[in-house]
RNA sequence: GGGCGUAUAGCUCAGCUGGGAGAGCAUCUGCCUUACAAGCAGGAGGUCAUAGGUUCGAUCCCUAUUGCGCCCACCA
């Protein structure tokens, strides 16, 4: 009797290895501690839709998505991207929302006190086009309603539709704290943004200034750098003469994309340094079709390459020009109305639109002879990232937030590492914002949003800024009032939710313990609009960086590797998908063989190989559930197994069990290793290959003989470990697909708790117990495998069997442990093992590993001629591995310099390649 | 103009700090073996973009080149 070895140690107890017996039921109580009722045996077919609604609704019920009251556990924390309340689930959501989910799941099952606060945001720009959109319908314009009527709207709309996504959400199995969601507008989270807003004003953060923004001809509003995307289009260069003054025949040639903001023009810059335009410095030019004197000034920013190396100002239009007119004191004059139409500078091209102007302004250059000619031109346009209108520079009047004295710090953090992207080089595209950044303009023209606390007294004047309603004038007393008609930046916003949600500025309970979160998951796209903005302002407001990890991914794409989108229609539906596949083979679909950052080309047909992995499961789990053993005998079995380990049958656990156990004690290692950092999709493979191909294709295949055993002693170990190694195998899987998993587990377990969602996560382990044993067997799966091969290529139908003769000195004990299984999957009639070759008879084929060879008496079917060939073929691979070796340990080189692991595990395959090659030499040379 | 990514089997993609190339799908051959034909078993298929370099050793690190993709930037 051996001496019981600790098979698995966790902190409340030691599972002992009793000899060779495991006990797999104590690990269960001690985990959930009640007993199912009844275990049920799965039946009937794979089908999702049976029961993930069902399951998804009892997780609720049972509040297992609540982070548990106990202050005393590690809590990991994730605050969701809020989605838009116009939006609609797309596949991005579904990605983003199944990263998080699994990452939630998992460290819940790690034991921490998960909190993922799900929630939405009020997305300014595209609800309040929605809602105008709306009542265009009805005739009627926001105006028409009023600030107040309009804002009822609003909220009557995002009332019945706002949470539509999130409803969706829950279709993705998205375990989020439902009692916690938040909402942008919320009025908590306005507060947040109102307290923020005076902070920073009066820190001397925010200021309103009269600048050159961006504007939005078609939202009607400022929008900031980040909004805006260029978008590259062809255009013209249109080459325009302007005299100059006083000097017959002589004038100025300027390039220009944009001929009908001339009229506007108030100057013409070349570069100082440009010989060519160096006696025209200062001199006067009359700007046609205005007849109007402007100055010629000299300015580096000009490219002397570029064009003429001329350029028109135009300062109203443009931000270089404004920039030049500021400096050189020019005139700003604007030639658009508020509308966007030609304003009046001149009447006959008043009211209308900028290409119709463009037409008719260049016709006249054209037929006045000021036109010298026009080039095709390709340039860069700026487009609302909202609505895809082109973008127009315009001087107005709005708040801004001064940024370098927030990026500073918020840079520092990254680059200490108190903030981590991954992956890694995320951070460039980070730092060369961040170092580079523009004052952010927070003010928008619209209604819908947090209306900024400024107020105006029309008495003296004064504006006041404040967290509280400003009724009367604190400056004057006077009740003549009114506060700024701006609203914010929605993304001013959505940079406070991961403390505004959790209650911040108020030092709740939940700010506290859950801030700072764990990680931030969510796209590229979004790291300069959102990311940055959230690191920068939690450090200024709470002192504290916002999440430890910022999880990175990429876009879905279609088929064709192009972003999915409406306008080309070529967007898939999650929902669709659910519906026709359920939801676990979508997310599986989803994350299987994905990799951090990438973009993910989505081929539709990654979903029928999650479907099938799904019903592989479905049909091992039914397999195993409908063949264990009950409860009162495996009881009885494991407290003799484990209270006197004297009592047992020693032979009862045998090599194929401790293989599996081994592989599945690497597999936990591997998978939580991977998911600790990110590679969600290794994972997931690695979960997948083992179920699969590992514990289906081989382990159960391995065991059919005993557990259909109708002795107890034979079938009750395999039935504990059939169950411990699939359903732990679903702990592990769970994260991934949590439905399925759900569903079956109750049926696999015959002790422990029902919910496999607050299931603990399986053990990591140091050391393998069984490291030995999984060699051994590997090396008989390598028998097998050989022995279907030379089956298959001699095409002997599977009823035709035949005697397995072992030949082995190291071995024998094993391949006698192992014989029932041997004999199954190597279609055998009978194991017979000996230490030499005697007997043999003649017409055989052998199979060569290390340490042991087969013979297989085919007899009449055997074509010695062939069986010769396939041996030269061995005898040529081994030779080559041989060859290999020898030729790596010669080098001196590599036995000098490499490790000395590595050169040891050279010369063992050296000797193992050495070994075979010998035994095929042998069986050759008996021909 | 800067910066980044990517190039691996027919297709879509993995490949951890350098030490004998992997998956899914497709394909070929044989099996309706009482969990699963949505399956089982056995195959075939790759000069890891190109050229140099570092190293005992490179798909992996460095340099250059080419193709594709993306981001940033005020060339009118």
């Amino acid at each position: 009797m051996s001496k019981p070895r600790p098979y698995r140690k966790n902190k409340d107890e030691v599972i002992f290895l009793a000899g060779k017996t495991t006990c797999f039921w104590k690990v269960s109580l001690k985990e959930g501690g009640r007993k199912v009722k009844e275990r049920k045996t799965l039946e009937g077919k794979f089908n999702p839709k049976d029961f993930e609604e069902r399951i998804y609704q009892d997780w609720e019920e049972k509040g297992c998505f609540k982070p548990s009251d106990d202050k005393t556990k590690t809590p990991y924390t994730i605050v969701i991207p809020p989605p838009n309340i116009t939006g609609k689930l797309h596949m991005g959501h579904a990605l983003d929302e199944t990263l998080q989910d699994i990452l939630i799941r998992y460290k819940r099952m790690q034991g921490f006190n998960t909190l993922w606060v799900p929630g939405t945001d009020h997305a300014s720009i595209a609800t309040e086009a929605k809602i105008v959109a709306k009542l265009k319908e009805e005739g009627l314009t926001k105006e028409d309603l009023g600030r107040e009527g309009f804002l009822k709207r609003a909220w009557e709309w995002k009332d019945e539709y706002g949470g539509t996504i999130l409803n969706q959400l829950k279709k993705l199995g998205a375990s989020c704290d439902w009692s916690r969601e938040r909402f942008t507008m919320d009025e908590g989270l306005s507060n947040a943004v109102k307290h923020v807003f005076v902070s920073l004003y009066e820190k001397g953060l925010i200021y309103k200034g009269k600048r050159m923004i961006n504007w939005c001809p078609y939202c009607n509003t400022s929008i900031s750098d980040a909004e805006v995307e260029y978008e590259e289009e062809p255009t013209h260069l249109w080459h325009i003469r302007y005299p100059v003054k006083g000097e017959e025949g002589k004038y100025v040639i300027v390039a220009t994309t944009r001929p009908e903001t001339m009229l506007g023009d108030t100057g013409v810059a070349v570069h100082p340094n440009d010989e060519r335009y160096k006696d025209i410095v200062g001199k006067t030019l009359i700007l046609p079709i205005m007849n109007k004197e402007i100055p010629v000034i000299a300015d580096e920013f000009v490219e002397r390459e570029f064009g003429t190396g001329a350029v028109k100002l135009t300062p109203a239009h443009d931000p270089n020009d404004y920039g030049a007119a500021l400096k050189h004191n020019l005139e700003i004059i604007e030639v658009f109305d508020e509308n966007w139409k030609m304003g009046d500078l001149v009447p006959e091209y008043k009211g209308m639109d900028l290409y119709e102007a463009r037409t008719k302004i260049v016709e006249q250059l054209e037929k006045e002879g000021y036109l010298v000619k026009i080039e095709d031109y390709t340039h860069n346009v700026g487009k609302c990232y909202r609505c895809h209108h082109t973008i127009e520079p315009k001087i107005s009047e709005q708040w801004f937030v001064k940024m370098i004295p927030l990026a500073e710090p918020a840079i520092k953090a990254v680059r200490e590492g108190e903030v981590k992207f991954i992956p890694e080089r995320f951070d460039k595209i980070y730092y060369n914002w961040m170092e580079n950044i523009q004052d952010w303009c927070i003010s928008r023209q619209l209604w819908w949003g947090h209306r900024i606390p400024a107020y105006y007294c029309q008495d003296c004047g004064e504006m006041t800024v404040s967290e509280d309603e400003v009724t009367t004038c604190p400056h004057c007393g006077s009740h003549n009032i009114h506060q700024d008609e701006d609203t914010l930046d929605t993304w001013f916003s959505s940079a406070l939710w991961p403390f505004s949600t959790l209650g911040w500025p108020n030092n709740t309970e939940d700010f506290q313990y859950f801030f700072p979160t764990s990680t931030l998951v969510t796209g590229y796209d979004i790291i300069f609009f959102w990311v940055a903005r959230m690191i920068f302002s939690s450090i200024e407001h709470t002192g504290k960086v916002p999440f430890k990890d910022v999880f990175i991914h990429g876009i879905v794409r279609d088929s064709q590797g192009r972003k999915m989108s409406k306008s080309l229609g070529n967007g898939i539906d999650p929902l669709e998908i659910i519906d026709q596949y359920g939801t676990d083979a979508l997310r599986f679909s989803l994350i299987s063989g994905i990799a951090p950052g990438n973009d993910i080309r989505y081929m539709p047909e990654k979903l029928e190989s999650a479907a099938n992995f799904a019903n592989k499961l479905w049909n091992a789990a039914k397999f195993v559930s409908s063949n264990l053993a009950d409860e009162k005998k495996v009881r009885e079995f494991c407290d003799k197994a484990f209270e006197k380990n004297k009592a047992y049958d020693p032979t009862c656990f045998r090599l194929e069990d401790k293989w599996i156990l081994n592989k599945f004690d690497k597999l936990v290692v591997e998978v939580t290793k991977n998911i600790d950092n990110y590679d969600l999709g290794v994972a997931l493979d690695k979960i997948y290959g083992f179920i699969w191909n590992e514990f289906c294709d081989w382990y159960i295949e391995m065991v059919k003989t005993r557990i259909y055993s109708e002795d107890d002693s034979v079938k009750v170990p395999v039935s504990d470990v059939l169950s411990h190694i699939l359903a732990s195998s679903l702990k592990l899987l769970h994260p991934f697909m949590p439905f399925i998993t759900t569903e079956i587990y109750p049926h696999l377990i015959v002790f422990g708790t029902e919910d496999l969602m607050v299931a603990k996560w399986p053990d990591i382990r140091e050391e393998f117990a069984f490291d030995k044993e999984e060699e051994i067997v590997e090396k008989i799966k390598q028998i097998i495998v050989g022995i279907r091969n030379v089956r298959a290529n001699m095409n002997i139908h599977p009823s035709k069997k035949s005697e397995l003769i072992f030949v082995t000195e190291k071995y024998e004990k094993e391949i006698l442990e192992a014989q029932e299984f041997i004999l199954k999957l190597g279609f055998g009639t009978k194991v017979t093992v000996q230490k030499d070759k005697t007997g043999i008879p003649e017409n055989s084929i052998s199979i060569v590993q290390e340490g042991m060879e087969v013979y297989l008496p085919l007899e009449e079917l055997v074509d010695l001629a062939a069986e010769k060939q396939r041996l030269e073929g061995e005898k040529q691979k081994l030779e080559a591995e041989v060859l290999r070796a020898e030729k790596m340990l010669s080098n001196p080189g590599f036995v000098s310099k490499a490790p000395a692991a590595k050169i040891e595990e050279e010369k063992q395959k050296l000797a193992k390649y050495q070994e075979m090659l010998k035994n095929v030499e042998e069986r050759l040379n008996s021909f």
